[in-house]
DNA sequence: CAAAAAAATGTACTCGATTACATTTTTTTG
DNA sequence: CAAAAAAATGTAATCGAGTACATTTTTTTG
């Protein structure tokens, strides 16, 4: 057993050294004031306690106070730019409160989800910050009901009624597909799409009204549903391009079927239709997709900077029992999204 | 003050359900045995444990072992991924193995890096995973003398002795250039690559031998350094596009750089000269990359995996004073490269 | 200025799991 | 089978911070 180089400083070695009791100590240095202080007695504590090196022993602390500053957040996939857009944005607010993020993956399954939860809830998280790997929410209901102040972003779930941060997705492709129908197309896809996602039937409904309001009938061979991932936008426009009548322009569910969409193309080398695709999700690489003429664009930062306040707030009112900030009680916080040409 | 739905289990409950005392329940509970249980007792407890729905605190056991079971990992940004692959990797492997992966980001900026390796030090994590945000390493040699273990990934640090994973740098652009070399082109410039940083130089050193060993000697001007980001691509690009003659073929450092070059590219539409590029890191939107003919692919979940290995070794070493694991001692640990034609 | 009120500080117990050491039970052995 | 050894279990102290309650000091007030 090597020894540690230095003794870890208690809060028992800067009362001596200060001069009073621990009580004293723990009153200067507590998380929320806890007690009257004189100022003098108050600075003979701070420099004891700056002079030793004093840290405070986290694990003491929270087995007494029964809170850990640390709030979890379990995310399908780490490697997805829109979702670590969303976790920077978390976590500068986590921080400037003195809040810590922990992160997991829930790898896209919901057993291993269920996993993850059961783990971090269980490692005494104040609170926890999902983007559900499936509609299915009755999971995360239950430990919400057990008192676990819970977010959900980006995705509902189904089966719950704990609160969310996401975007106007039904917004978006109202949007984009306005501007496609203002250029003249008419006929329309709509391609990809997990419709047990919320995000995704969203989307796809923002996209059916823009449509019904221009008196365009949708012909099922139109909406091209099956998945979000790059694999399913190539075989979706693979399907479509052997239409008899393939569509002039596409709204793709999410970046990853667009870049699939894309691919599809790619392939056709010199053949390639005059296709316009429109899309969500803007990213560093848009400007490489040939098709690509239009961009919803999610302020994925400001979700998490949402999302990091809201948890915040309900671990506040957990322990006042009182409503804090004023975006409580307000179920679904839905942040705009803009569109822009490509 | 809303009170818990149910109160919290403790060892003491479980203890008076199996009829035994806390020692026995802690000693079949514990992490690692610590004592002798007889097997029928050992199954009375863990039943007992199962009925009730104890878990253990993990706040008290923390405080009292000193040890958390958390590593924390700090990544220069989470928007990048190759990072996420990475953290991907480290994530696996500790979970096999009961830890928890604690996430957080320097934002690229070492002041940043102080704070937050103080930060998560302090939160009593067993271990740190680094992706240095800068070539300076005195911080997290300090720290790592202190006695936290600690393994760098992907950079190595100046001013530290500490273990480091990372890939065959040199190897990759060794084996792109000469590629390149072997499909005629002779005018081959190396760009992008802040040359503080470690991996930037070995990059660059592998494209230098490459040119050696084929005789060609190299011009100043084709070695563009300056950033790793992709508006430094775009300015090196179009510093190269102005030479009056310029290069045929290029490496471009990384994946962000390459992107700020095709993008330069992008720009010229039509009178687009037939360059090629040569690059580090493949992803999903390489196959867009227009130039883009060679590309050398790390192993960033491998990268992880082993990361995550060696810390859960280092942080056993430390507690049992032996050498633990078969790459003990091996102060950098290199994965090989491939490359692929695009 | 004495009594009452308010402020400051201290004492000692608590949170829940681990573990050194003590005690009891079981097994081994000559 | 008794003595010694080994195994199983229990008792009680401990980790370090927080806090209820007690005590002391300072301030206010009639």
């Amino acid at each position: 057993m090597v020894a540690d180089r230095v003794m870890r400083k208690t809060i028992r070695d800067v009362a001596v050294a200060a001069g009073v009791s621990t009580a004293t100590v723990s009153r200067v240095l507590a998380l929320e004031k806890s007690g009257p202080v004189a100022e003098k007695t108050r600075l003979r504590v701070v420099s004891a306690a700056e002079r030793l090196g004093y840290h405070t022993n986290h694990a003491a602390r929270s087995l007494k106070t029964r809170t850990t500053m640390t709030v979890a957040v379990l995310f399908p996939e780490l490697a997805n730019d829109f979702f670590m857009d969303v976790a920077e944005g978390i976590e500068r607010e986590l921080n400037t409160q003195g809040y810590t993020m922990l992160m997991a993956s829930s790898l896209n399954a919901i057993e291993e989800e269920k996993k993850r939860i059961a783990m971090l809830a269980d490692r005494m998280v104040d609170g926890m910050v999902v983007i559900p790997a499936s509609s299915r929410g009755e999971h995360l209901q239950a430990l919400a009901e057990k008192g676990m102040p819970m977010i959900l972003v980006d995705r509902l779930a189904e089966g719950t009624d704990i609160e969310a941060v996401t975007s106007d997705n039904e917004g978006g492709t109202f949007l984009l597909t306005k501007a496609l129908l203002a250029d003249g197309f008419r006929r329309i896809a709509f391609v990809g799409g997990d419709i047990t996602l919320s995000a995704a039937r969203e989307r796809l409904s923002g996209y059916a009204r823009a449509l019904a309001e221009a008196g365009i009938q949708v012909k099922p061979s139109w909406i091209c549903l099956g998945g979000m991932e790059v694999a399913d936008g190539y075989r979706e426009m693979d399907v479509l391009l052997k239409n008899h009548t393939p569509p002039e322009a596409m709204v793709a569910v999410n970046l990853m079927v667009h870049l699939g969409m894309e691919r599809r193309l790619l392939d056709m080398n010199g053949s390639r239709p005059p296709l316009v695709i429109a899309g969500f999700d803007e990213s560093r690489y848009t400007p490489f997709l040939p098709a690509c003429r239009y961009i919803a664009s999610q302020d994925a930062v400001g979700m998490g900077r949402r999302a990091g306040q809201r948890i915040i707030e309900k671990i506040r009112e957990k322990k006042t029992g009182r409503r804090e900030g004023e975006n409580a009680g307000e179920r679904i916080i839905r942040l705009p999204v803009t569109i822009s040409r490509s």
